[in-house]
DNA sequence: TATAAAATACGAAATCATTCGTAGATAAAT
DNA sequence: ATTTATCTACGAATGATTTCGTATTTTATA
Protein backbone atom coordinates (compact mmCIF):
# COMPACT_ATOMS: atom_id res chain seq x y z
CA UNK A 1 0.00 0.00 0.00
CA UNK A 2 2.65 2.36 0.62
CA UNK A 3 6.21 1.95 1.03
CA UNK A 4 8.48 1.88 3.94
CA UNK A 5 7.59 3.87 7.06
CA UNK A 6 9.94 6.17 8.49
CA UNK A 7 9.85 7.97 11.87
CA UNK A 8 8.27 11.67 11.63
CA UNK A 9 10.98 14.11 12.26
CA UNK A 10 11.35 15.93 15.20
CA UNK A 11 11.31 20.11 14.97
CA UNK A 12 14.93 20.57 15.15
CA UNK A 13 15.31 17.82 12.05
CA UNK A 14 12.55 19.59 10.45
CA UNK A 15 14.20 22.76 10.48
CA UNK A 16 16.88 20.78 8.79
CA UNK A 17 14.95 19.68 6.36
CA UNK A 18 12.83 22.73 5.42
CA UNK A 19 16.57 24.03 4.19
CA UNK A 20 17.24 20.65 2.42
CA UNK A 21 13.70 20.92 0.52
CA UNK A 22 14.59 24.98 -0.18
CA UNK A 23 18.23 24.23 -1.19
CA UNK A 24 18.45 20.85 -2.47
CA UNK A 25 21.99 18.75 -1.94
CA UNK A 26 23.65 20.42 0.47
CA UNK A 27 27.06 20.14 2.77
CA UNK A 28 26.89 20.54 6.44
CA UNK A 29 28.89 23.35 6.11
CA UNK A 30 25.88 24.91 3.87
CA UNK A 31 23.48 23.58 6.00
CA UNK A 32 25.62 24.88 9.26
CA UNK A 33 25.36 28.55 7.69
CA UNK A 34 21.56 28.31 6.84
CA UNK A 35 20.59 27.43 10.54
CA UNK A 36 23.28 30.20 11.76
CA UNK A 37 21.02 33.29 9.35
CA UNK A 38 18.35 32.43 12.16
CA UNK A 39 20.03 31.17 15.46
CA UNK A 40 23.68 30.20 16.65
CA UNK A 41 24.04 26.50 16.35
CA UNK A 42 27.73 25.08 16.43
CA UNK A 43 29.03 23.06 13.53
CA UNK A 44 29.24 19.63 15.06
CA UNK A 45 25.51 19.99 16.34
CA UNK A 46 24.07 19.98 12.37
CA UNK A 47 26.67 17.58 11.62
CA UNK A 48 25.30 15.33 14.34
CA UNK A 49 21.78 15.81 13.63
CA UNK A 50 22.24 15.24 10.12
CA UNK A 51 23.84 11.51 11.14
CA UNK A 52 21.08 10.67 13.05
CA UNK A 53 18.81 11.78 9.94
CA UNK A 54 20.98 9.88 8.00
CA UNK A 55 20.64 6.38 10.53
CA UNK A 56 16.75 7.12 10.24
CA UNK A 57 16.59 7.55 6.76
CA UNK A 58 15.19 10.64 6.82
CA UNK A 59 17.80 12.01 4.77
CA UNK A 60 20.52 10.33 1.99
CA UNK A 61 24.15 11.01 2.13
CA UNK A 62 26.56 11.16 -0.72
CA UNK A 63 29.79 10.31 1.23
CA UNK A 64 31.75 9.07 -2.01
CA UNK A 65 33.70 12.10 -1.16
CA UNK A 66 35.32 13.61 1.76
CA UNK A 67 32.83 15.69 1.51
CA UNK A 68 29.68 14.51 2.32
CA UNK A 69 26.27 16.25 0.43
CA UNK A 70 23.45 15.09 2.22
CA UNK A 71 19.88 15.72 0.97
CA UNK A 72 15.97 15.01 2.03
CA UNK A 73 14.85 11.72 1.53
CA UNK A 74 11.02 12.63 1.36
CA UNK A 75 9.21 15.27 -0.46
CA UNK A 76 8.07 18.36 1.40
CA UNK A 77 4.71 17.27 0.95
CA UNK A 78 4.55 13.78 1.97
CA UNK A 79 5.98 14.77 5.22
CA UNK A 80 4.07 17.86 6.13
CA UNK A 81 1.13 15.53 5.38
CA UNK A 82 2.26 13.08 7.83
CA UNK A 83 2.67 15.82 10.17
CA UNK A 84 -0.24 17.56 9.89
CA UNK A 85 -2.54 13.44 9.99
CA UNK A 86 -0.55 13.55 13.82
CA UNK A 87 -0.79 16.99 14.75
CA UNK A 88 -4.72 17.27 13.46
CA UNK A 89 -5.33 13.91 15.86
CA UNK A 90 -3.36 15.25 19.00
CA UNK A 91 -4.72 18.78 19.05
CA UNK A 92 -8.00 18.24 17.24
CA UNK A 93 -9.18 14.73 18.22
CA UNK A 94 -9.08 14.64 13.44
CA UNK A 95 -11.60 17.65 13.37
CA UNK A 96 -10.37 18.61 10.24
CA UNK A 97 -12.70 21.42 9.66
CA UNK A 98 -12.74 22.67 12.74
CA UNK A 99 -9.29 23.07 12.47
CA UNK A 100 -9.69 24.87 8.76
CA UNK A 101 -12.13 27.48 10.40
CA UNK A 102 -9.44 28.26 13.37
CA UNK A 103 -6.60 29.01 10.60
CA UNK A 104 -9.31 30.69 8.36
CA UNK A 105 -10.75 32.86 11.23
CA UNK A 106 -7.35 33.66 12.90
CA UNK A 107 -4.61 33.66 9.96
CA UNK A 108 -3.86 36.24 7.00
CA UNK A 109 -4.50 33.89 3.94
CA UNK A 110 -3.01 35.16 0.52
CA UNK A 111 -6.37 36.16 -2.07
CA UNK A 112 -4.16 33.46 -4.36
CA UNK A 113 -4.43 30.46 -1.31
CA UNK A 114 -7.94 31.64 -0.97
CA UNK A 115 -9.22 31.54 -4.43
CA UNK A 116 -7.42 28.09 -4.84
CA UNK A 117 -9.05 27.03 -1.48
CA UNK A 118 -12.74 28.28 -2.79
CA UNK A 119 -11.97 26.34 -6.22
CA UNK A 120 -11.05 22.64 -4.14
CA UNK A 121 -14.71 23.27 -2.06
CA UNK A 122 -16.73 24.16 -4.93
CA UNK A 123 -15.21 20.91 -6.64
CA UNK A 124 -16.34 19.30 -3.41
CA UNK A 125 -19.84 20.65 -3.57
CA UNK A 126 -22.30 18.01 -3.57
CA UNK A 127 -24.62 20.34 -5.73
CA UNK A 128 -22.28 20.53 -8.38
CA UNK A 129 -21.78 17.02 -8.72
CA UNK B 1 -2.71 42.82 25.38
CA UNK B 2 -2.90 39.10 26.08
CA UNK B 3 -3.63 37.76 30.17
CA UNK B 4 -0.68 35.83 31.35
CA UNK B 5 1.03 33.40 29.26
CA UNK B 6 1.30 29.83 29.50
CA UNK B 7 3.42 27.24 28.55
CA UNK B 8 1.72 25.06 25.57
CA UNK B 9 0.81 21.57 26.73
CA UNK B 10 2.84 18.78 25.77
CA UNK B 11 1.60 15.77 24.02
CA UNK B 12 0.68 13.97 27.44
CA UNK B 13 -0.51 17.04 28.77
CA UNK B 14 -3.01 17.56 26.37
CA UNK B 15 -4.16 14.11 26.40
CA UNK B 16 -5.41 14.93 29.94
CA UNK B 17 -6.72 18.68 28.57
CA UNK B 18 -9.16 16.76 26.20
CA UNK B 19 -10.79 14.71 29.15
CA UNK B 20 -10.83 17.75 31.26
CA UNK B 21 -12.79 19.88 28.50
CA UNK B 22 -14.91 16.47 27.38
CA UNK B 23 -16.14 16.27 31.06
CA UNK B 24 -15.28 19.18 33.18
CA UNK B 25 -14.40 19.00 36.99
CA UNK B 26 -12.58 15.63 37.16
CA UNK B 27 -10.95 13.97 39.83
CA UNK B 28 -7.40 12.16 39.33
CA UNK B 29 -9.57 8.67 39.57
CA UNK B 30 -11.95 9.54 37.49
CA UNK B 31 -9.40 11.71 34.54
CA UNK B 32 -7.33 8.07 34.92
CA UNK B 33 -10.65 5.67 34.44
CA UNK B 34 -10.96 7.65 31.06
CA UNK B 35 -7.23 7.72 29.64
CA UNK B 36 -7.62 3.93 30.60
CA UNK B 37 -10.15 3.97 27.95
CA UNK B 38 -7.36 4.57 25.93
CA UNK B 39 -4.53 3.36 26.80
CA UNK B 40 -2.95 1.34 30.39
CA UNK B 41 -1.56 4.79 32.56
CA UNK B 42 -0.96 3.81 36.32
CA UNK B 43 -3.23 6.46 38.15
CA UNK B 44 0.37 7.57 39.95
CA UNK B 45 1.53 8.92 36.55
CA UNK B 46 -1.73 10.46 35.78
CA UNK B 47 -1.66 12.05 38.79
CA UNK B 48 1.94 13.41 38.84
CA UNK B 49 0.99 15.16 35.67
CA UNK B 50 -1.61 16.96 36.47
CA UNK B 51 0.35 17.91 39.59
CA UNK B 52 2.89 19.23 37.26
CA UNK B 53 -0.18 20.59 34.89
CA UNK B 54 -1.25 22.28 37.89
CA UNK B 55 2.37 23.56 38.57
CA UNK B 56 2.52 25.22 35.46
CA UNK B 57 -1.13 27.11 35.19
CA UNK B 58 -2.39 24.49 32.59
CA UNK B 59 -4.74 23.69 35.34
CA UNK B 60 -6.80 24.15 38.01
CA UNK B 61 -7.08 22.33 41.30
CA UNK B 62 -9.54 22.52 44.28
CA UNK B 63 -7.73 21.09 47.06
CA UNK B 64 -10.20 22.38 49.75
CA UNK B 65 -11.59 18.38 50.06
CA UNK B 66 -9.20 15.25 50.47
CA UNK B 67 -10.57 14.16 46.90
CA UNK B 68 -8.30 16.94 44.49
CA UNK B 69 -10.66 18.14 41.61
CA UNK B 70 -8.84 19.11 38.12
CA UNK B 71 -10.22 21.61 35.71
CA UNK B 72 -8.31 22.69 32.65
CA UNK B 73 -7.22 26.75 33.25
CA UNK B 74 -7.90 27.64 29.68
CA UNK B 75 -10.66 27.22 27.06
CA UNK B 76 -10.14 24.64 24.25
CA UNK B 77 -10.33 26.92 21.52
CA UNK B 78 -7.47 29.02 23.10
CA UNK B 79 -4.68 26.32 23.66
CA UNK B 80 -5.68 25.03 20.02
CA UNK B 81 -5.54 27.93 18.36
CA UNK B 82 -1.91 28.13 20.51
CA UNK B 83 -1.18 24.81 19.05
CA UNK B 84 -1.90 25.41 16.04
CA UNK B 85 0.31 28.47 15.47
CA UNK B 86 3.43 26.64 16.65
CA UNK B 87 2.96 24.03 14.17
CA UNK B 88 2.19 26.45 11.43
CA UNK B 89 5.17 27.80 11.82
CA UNK B 90 7.53 24.78 12.34
CA UNK B 91 5.56 22.23 9.81
CA UNK B 92 4.40 24.80 7.14
CA UNK B 93 6.34 28.28 7.79
CA UNK B 94 3.44 29.83 7.98
CA UNK B 95 1.69 29.00 5.04
CA UNK B 96 -1.81 28.58 6.47
CA UNK B 97 -3.31 28.33 2.98
CA UNK B 98 -1.13 25.59 1.95
CA UNK B 99 -2.13 23.96 5.23
CA UNK B 100 -5.86 24.42 4.68
CA UNK B 101 -5.26 22.73 1.06
CA UNK B 102 -3.19 20.10 2.06
CA UNK B 103 -6.31 19.26 4.79
CA UNK B 104 -9.29 19.40 2.09
CA UNK B 105 -7.40 17.54 -0.07
CA UNK B 106 -7.12 14.81 2.12
CA UNK B 107 -8.89 14.57 4.65
CA UNK B 108 -12.60 14.24 5.07
CA UNK B 109 -14.90 16.44 6.24
CA UNK B 110 -18.41 16.84 7.52
CA UNK B 111 -20.97 18.58 5.08
CA UNK B 112 -21.54 20.79 8.36
CA UNK B 113 -18.06 21.85 8.64
CA UNK B 114 -17.55 22.77 4.57
CA UNK B 115 -20.91 25.13 4.61
CA UNK B 116 -19.77 26.95 7.69
CA UNK B 117 -15.88 27.01 6.14
CA UNK B 118 -17.78 28.18 2.23
CA UNK B 119 -19.82 30.76 5.07
CA UNK B 120 -16.60 32.03 6.14
CA UNK B 121 -15.15 32.38 2.54
CA UNK B 122 -17.50 33.93 1.24
CA UNK B 123 -17.57 36.72 4.56
CA UNK B 124 -14.00 36.88 3.26
CA UNK B 125 -14.72 37.35 -0.56
CA UNK B 126 -13.57 40.93 -1.56
CA UNK B 127 -16.05 40.80 -4.43
CA UNK B 128 -18.88 40.51 -1.51
CA UNK B 129 -17.40 43.65 0.28
C1' DT C 1 -10.60 -0.15 67.24
C1' DA C 2 -7.85 -2.47 63.93
C1' DT C 3 -7.46 -3.36 59.15
C1' DA C 4 -7.95 -2.35 54.47
C1' DA C 5 -8.64 0.80 50.73
C1' DA C 6 -7.76 5.02 48.47
C1' DA C 7 -5.73 9.41 48.15
C1' DT C 8 -1.59 12.76 47.72
C1' DA C 9 3.40 13.77 47.63
C1' DC C 10 7.60 12.97 45.86
C1' DG C 11 11.91 10.80 44.29
C1' DA C 12 13.84 8.80 40.64
C1' DA C 13 14.44 5.78 36.51
C1' DA C 14 13.93 5.57 31.46
C1' DT C 15 13.67 7.62 27.19
C1' DC C 16 14.30 11.06 23.83
C1' DA C 17 16.06 15.32 21.75
C1' DT C 18 19.49 18.65 21.60
C1' DT C 19 23.95 20.36 22.12
C1' DC C 20 28.76 20.45 22.10
C1' DG C 21 33.68 18.92 22.97
C1' DT C 22 37.39 16.08 21.61
C1' DA C 23 39.84 12.89 18.71
C1' DG C 24 41.43 11.53 14.45
C1' DA C 25 41.79 11.86 9.46
C1' DT C 26 42.33 14.52 5.31
C1' DA C 27 43.29 18.47 2.60
C1' DA C 28 45.14 23.11 2.00
C1' DA C 29 48.42 26.62 2.81
C1' DT C 30 52.82 28.36 4.04
C1' DA D 1 57.42 19.12 4.85
C1' DT D 2 55.19 21.40 8.58
C1' DT D 3 51.61 23.70 10.11
C1' DT D 4 46.94 25.05 9.87
C1' DA D 5 42.28 24.51 8.66
C1' DT D 6 38.40 21.59 7.81
C1' DC D 7 36.09 17.52 7.86
C1' DT D 8 33.74 13.20 10.09
C1' DA D 9 32.94 10.20 14.08
C1' DC D 10 31.45 9.70 18.40
C1' DG D 11 30.91 10.04 23.46
C1' DA D 12 28.62 12.36 26.68
C1' DA D 13 26.25 16.24 29.29
C1' DT D 14 21.90 18.54 29.59
C1' DG D 15 17.15 19.17 29.79
C1' DA D 16 12.41 17.83 29.04
C1' DT D 17 8.84 14.36 29.22
C1' DT D 18 6.82 10.29 30.76
C1' DT D 19 6.39 6.69 33.86
C1' DC D 20 6.06 4.37 38.10
C1' DG D 21 7.32 2.86 42.96
C1' DT D 22 7.24 3.96 47.75
C1' DA D 23 5.98 6.61 51.76
C1' DT D 24 2.52 8.91 54.18
C1' DT D 25 -1.97 10.42 55.28
C1' DT D 26 -6.85 9.98 55.38
C1' DT D 27 -11.12 7.61 54.97
C1' DA D 28 -13.98 3.64 54.99
C1' DT D 29 -14.88 -1.01 56.52
C1' DA D 30 -14.97 -5.19 59.21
Amino acid sequence: MHSTTFPLPTDGELEILQILWDKGPSTVRAVNDEMNKLRAVGYTTTLKLLQIMDSKGLVSRDSSQKIHVYMYALPQEQTRKALLDRFLENAFQGAAGEMVLQLLGGHRTTEDELSKIRQLLADRDPKKQ
